[in-house]
DNA sequence: GTGAAAGCGCTAACAC
DNA sequence: GTGTTAGCGCTTTCAC
C-alpha cells in the first residue's frame, strides 16, 4: 500500500463557509454566525435547523477570518526555555488545560535559554495576534519588553519574581529560595558547600541566595560548578565525580534542580558515597523523582503546575474584561526535608 | 508598585499596517508586501528605504490577514497524549526546532489518551486552518479521520505503525518491539514474566508482542499489570510491591516505558531485591534515566527526537510542494542490553 | 429575531 | 519594478 512520490491528500474542494450553510438553511450568513457565537439570540427553530445543517455539512468556522474581524484569536503563546523538562512541562500542562477548556489554544515556543531567540518568538507571536503571551523568567531584552508593551497584549512572566513586571507575574523569588536552602543546610551542620547548576538567570539567583546565606553565617562561599543545560541526570553524575576530585572538602551540594540532584544521587550510590553521611544532596522543584529516588531528596518545593494554572486564570480573567486584582502573584516556596540532607 | 484592580496594558492604538508603512515610504502597500515576502523582486533602493521604515515604525505584519488571503498559516498543530513526559517531549522538540527555523509555529494540544478529546482538538485545529497536523498513534475516531481527509491537510501519524495511515507516518511497530523484548528475555532464561503499563494502544501492542513471543516459546503468558497514566515513577514502585505480593513467581518484568521501570528499580533497591538476580527489569524508549540509574536498564531503543525531526522534514517537504518519496517511515527499534535484565 | 453593508489587513492575479 | 483590483471568510454596527 505504500504510495510512491506522494503529493498529498486530494486538494480539498473549497472549504465550506458560513455562506454555504446559510444558503442551505435558507437564512443569511449572519444568522449562522449567531447560532455559533450567541445561540440564545436566535429563534429556537431557526437555530435547530441551522445546527442540523452545520452538522450534516461538516462545517467548521474559519477562525482566521473570525480573528481578523473580531481582533481576538483565542490563542495564547507560551515561551519556555526548553520543552522536554519535567520542570516546565508541568507549567505548560497547567496552562494548557484551563485554556483549552475555554476554547483557547496554546502556541508553544522554545527559547533555549536565549534572550534573542525569545525576542524573535515574541515578534512572531505578536504577528499572529495572539491574545496573550506567557514568558519564563523576568529577564528579557529591551526589544521584547517594548514590543510587548506596544502590542498591548496581556503578558504573564513566570518562574521568577520582580516588583516591576512587564504586565502580570506568577512566580516566586529564586534568590530567597536559594537563601532559605543555605540557612537550612547551615543549620544542619554543613559548612563547605557547592552549588551545581546552569547559568540561566534563575539558577544564578538560587546560587546567589545560597551564597548570601552562607556569608551571613560566616561560612565560606559555595563552590560554583556550572553545568551545561542538557542532560541533567548525566550532568549530576559528572558533578559528583568532579567535586570529589577537585573539592573533596565539600560536604553538601545544592543543585539547581532535582534532576541534576537525582543524577548525583545515582552516582553516589554507584561510588559507594554515603548520602548524607559523606556528602549531603539538596535539590530544587520537588519533581517526582525527588521523592522516588533513594535516598529521598531534600528539596525546595514549588509548584510548576500551579504556576501554569494560575497564569491561565489571570489571562482568562483579562480576556473576559475583568480586572485582575493581583497582577503580581508570589506563589512562594518551602523546604521539604527528606533523607539526603 | 503593585497595581490594584489592573485592567491591563494601555489599549494599543490601532496596530501599524502595511498601508501605514507604504504611505511613509511613499510606495504602495503591495511593495511593502514584496519587500517582506519576495525581497529580490524589489529595486534595491526602494527596498532599503522600505526596510528602514519597517524597522523604525516597528511594523509587524498581521499573519492572520496574510493567512486568510494566502491560505497558508505557517502553523503546524501537534497532539500528544500528554505534555510533561520526557517521552513525547523529545518528539515535540524534534518537531519544533526545524519548523521554527523555517518560520512555522507549533500549536500544541493534549489528548489525555482520549480519542474524543483528540477529535475535538483536530476540529479546533482545522478551524484555525493549520498547514499540517501531527498525531500520536494510529488509532483515531472515524470522525478524526474523516475531518482530516476532508480538510485535505497534510497529516503525520507517529509513534506507531500501520500500513494504512491517514496520510503520512513516522514511527515503529510497537507489537514487534514488544515481541523482540519477549524473545530477548526468554533467551536470557526468564520464564515467568509480567508486563506493566497503561492501557493506551501502544502499550497494549507492546504487551501483545511480549505475549506472542512467550507463547511461541511455550512459556506462560505474561501477567498483565495495568497502571494509571499518571506518575510513572510512583506506579513503578507500586508495581514491584504488588508483584512481590501477588505474583512472587515472576522473574522478569517488561515495563511500558523507562520511567515506570526506573521507579521499579528504585523500589527494588529500597527493598533489597537483587536486580536482575531476583527480579529482572526491562524498560522501553531508552530515556536518559535508563542509562543513569543503577542498575542501568536494559531497554528498547527508539528515538523520540528523530520521530519529531523526521516528521518536520516530511511536512516541510510537503509545504514546499515537493512530493514525499516515503510517506510511511518505519524508524525501527533495537534492544539495548544493560545490567537490569 | 433577522439581515445588509462595511470593513479587518493581507496576497494573488493581472496590468502598466 | 511597481501599482490596481478583487477577494480571503468572518464580525461589527446599524437597520428593519
Amino acid at each position: 500500500m505504500k504510495k510512491k512520490n506522494d503529493t498529498g491528500p486530494a486538494p480539498a474542494t473549497r472549504a465550506i463557509t458560513k455562506e454555504d450553510v446559510a444558503r442551505a438553511a435558507g437564512v443569511s450568513h449572519i444568522t449562522v454566525s449567531r447560532v455559533i457565537n450567541t445561540p440564545d439570540k436566535v429563534a429556537p427553530d431557526t437555530r435547530a435547523r441551522v445546527e442540523a445543517f452545520i452538522a450534516s455539512m461538516g462545517y467548521i468556522p474559519n477562525m482566521l477570518a473570525g480573528g481578523l474581524a473580531s481582533r481576538r484569536t483565542r490563542i495564547v503563546a507560551a515561551i519556555v526555555p526548553t520543552i522536554g523538562h519535567s520542570i516546565f512541562a508541568e507549567t505548560v500542562r497547567g496552562l494548557s488545560e484551563p485554556l483549552s477548556q475555554r476554547g483557547y489554544q496554546l502556541l508553544l515556543g522554545q527559547s533555549n535559554y536565549d534572550e534573542d531567540a525569545e525576542t524573535a518568538l515574541v515578534e512572531a507571536f505578536i504577528g499572529r495576534r495572539v491574545d496573550g503571551v506567557v514568558l519564563t523568567g523576568v529577564q528579557h531584552t529591551a526589544r521584547t519588553r517594548q514590543r510587548l508593551k506596544a502590542a498591548g497584549i496581556p503578558v504573564v512572566e513566570t518562574w521568577d519574581f520582580t516588583r516591576e513586571p512587564i504586565d502580570m507575574l506568577v512566580g516566586f523569588d529564586n534568590h530567597d529560595a536559594g537563601r532559605a536552602m543555605g540557612h537550612y543546610l547551615y543549620r544542619k551542620g554543613y559548612r563547605r558547600m557547592a552549588f551545581v547548576g546552569g547559568d540561566d538567570p534563575r539558577g544564578l539567583a538560587r546560587h546567589a541566595g545560597l551564597r548570601d546565606a552562607l556569608l551571613t553565617h560566616g561560612a565560606p562561599a559555595p563552590v560554583y560548578l556550572r553545568i551545561p543545560m542538557g542532560s541533567f541526570l548525566q550532568a549530576g553524575r559528572e558533578a559528583v565525580a568532579l567535586l570529589r576530585e577537585q573539592h573533596p572538602e565539600v560536604d553538601a551540594v545544592f543543585f539547581s534542580n532535582d534532576a541534576i540532584a537525582a543524577g548525583a544521587a545515582m552516582e553516589c550510590l554507584r561510588r559507594g558515597i554515603a548520602v548524607p553521611g559523606e556528602l549531603a544532596l539538596a535539590g530544587f522543584a520537588n519533581l517526582d523523582i525527588a521523592a522516588a529516588i533513594m535516598p529521598a531528596l531534600t528539596t525546595v518545593q514549588i509548584s510548576g503546575h500551579l504556576i501554569g494554572a494560575t497564569t491561565a486564570q489571570m489571562l482568562l480573567a483579562r480576556f473576559d474584561g475583568q480586572g485582575v486584582a493581583q497582577p503580581v502573584c508570589d506563589l512562594g516556596y518551602s523546604i521539604i526535608e527528606r533523607d539526603s540532607a
